[in-house]
DNA sequence: AGCGGTTTTTGACGCCGATCAAATATGCGC
DNA sequence: GCGCATATTTGATCGGCGTCAAAAACCGCT
């Protein structure tokens, strides 16, 4: 079912992907040499757990090709994303120093490519070489950064507010109309701002009277100003 | 208003403290000696601002008594804490290697002293010493755990079940009856928990048929086990 | 112990978003 | 291009929590 290739056989656009992350970027050959050696490829269908809560954390992982998920699941079953993954994000580096069981789930959203690390051989790397500790602790900080920003998110902003803002990081940043194109279901969108998928549709509805349409998985906006500026009047 | 101290002006408990965080705890003699000299010491009263949103992020710090309030405005000036800094965290290292702007605000939630840490400085010393990007990479690896189950927490579980988590987390492990005493005001508790002060003091009188009594700042639990349970099973 | 300012609780109310169910749209495989 | 499985939208309902206002409790001070 989950097909493991050796380094070697990656291809050339996963590999492109994989020396833009912030992770590897700024690596000297030597210690980008030494990560390649601790590294496997593997490729896994959609809707596959890559890691279970509770496992132990022997390994992180960066995203080549398609979505993963991180997410908690409550007593009843229900279950909430903590983080999308996107081509070349990295995941659960932080328990390359904390506990060393991982404490959430990871699945792939969709059919997906990852580079997987081994986390005792990364830790012995970041001690001795100090690019590496370096590509961990950028790494790492801009996690944290998102983390808390989307605490402050979810604590302050409603769906709508949420929604919009969301397009806003994905128009180019002038003033007049724009189009994009979501790259993944909307329920995962849905996921990612704490909503459920019914809250996401009527959202979008709700920006339709400030000049939000969409239809599949193309979003226009009359007016990326005037979408900027309802968020800040009638937010 | 503001008094700052030399790292010599620094009673045994802040001494204590700063000692025992995880920052400075696994560092050498040589590393630490450098880490002090980046060091100053600041005593601020309550409800003052450590620093504001934009402001240049040229800092970071280490509560060593008091409390410390992380928060984002919205556009109508509503605030969300998004951590609350008890004496032994440090705060705001994910810029360290982020943006060069603090992302959010810092004030004071009583009177508190802190140790402030120049961040370039630390910067340099972390590329030179392995054991200080060490602590750094532990910290952050803790942080952005504690943020990602902030989120999963918030998006997961009601008001009493985030309640009766936070007690949880501060009884004896057994199961037989526990006292708790806040150290703080409620409001800041609610804070914490993503809650306005009105619902928090809904959740306590939700949990008091679940033998969960409140008198002032001092909490008693009549049976830890049964809390337990019932944050399973009813939840 | 009494006082005064602050914090917390309680009540009333409304809105946001979760949930369930049913209708509709989308997109993929043939 | 058709049909089917899946994703999304829409409607109805409901519970949770924020907000405002007023009452009560708490805390530090003298």
């Amino acid at each position: 079912m989950e097909i493991i290739n050796t380094s070697i056989k990656l291809n050339s656009r996963d590999r492109a992907v994989l020396m833009r992350t912030p992770f590897l970027s700024g690596l000297s050959g030597n210690s980008l040499g030494r990560m390649f050696g601790s590294m496997t490829i593997l490729s896994l269908p959609a809707r596959k757990s890559v890691f279970r809560e509770g496992e132990d954390a022997d390994a992180f992982y960066c995203v080549l090709s398609g979505y993963v998920r991180l997410y908690r699941l409550n007593r009843e079953g229900r279950e909430a994303d903590i983080r999308i993954c996107v081509p070349g994000d990295t995941f659960a580096e932080c328990l390359l120093y904390g506990d060393r069981k991982y404490p959430f789930q990871a699945q792939t959203a969709e059919a997906a490519t990852l580079a997987r690390f081994d986390a005792q051989a990364v830790r012995e790397l970041a001690e001795q070489e100090s690019d590496v500790a370096k590509a961990v602790m950028i790494s790492l900080s801009h996690h944290l950064l998102t983390a808390m920003e989307c605490v402050a998110n979810d604590r302050l902003h409603t769906a709508p507010q949420r929604v919009a803002n969301y397009i806003l990081t994905r128009c180019p940043v002038d003033g007049g109309p724009a189009s994009i194109r979501l790259p993944f279901q909307k329920s995962l969108l849905a996921g990612m701002l704490g909503l459920a998928p019914e809250a996401l549709s009527r959202a979008f509805s709700a920006l339709r009277k400030t000049g939000v349409t969409v239809r599949g998985r193309v979003i226009q906006v009359g007016d990326v100003q005037a979408l900027r500026e309802m968020n800040v009047h009638q937010g």
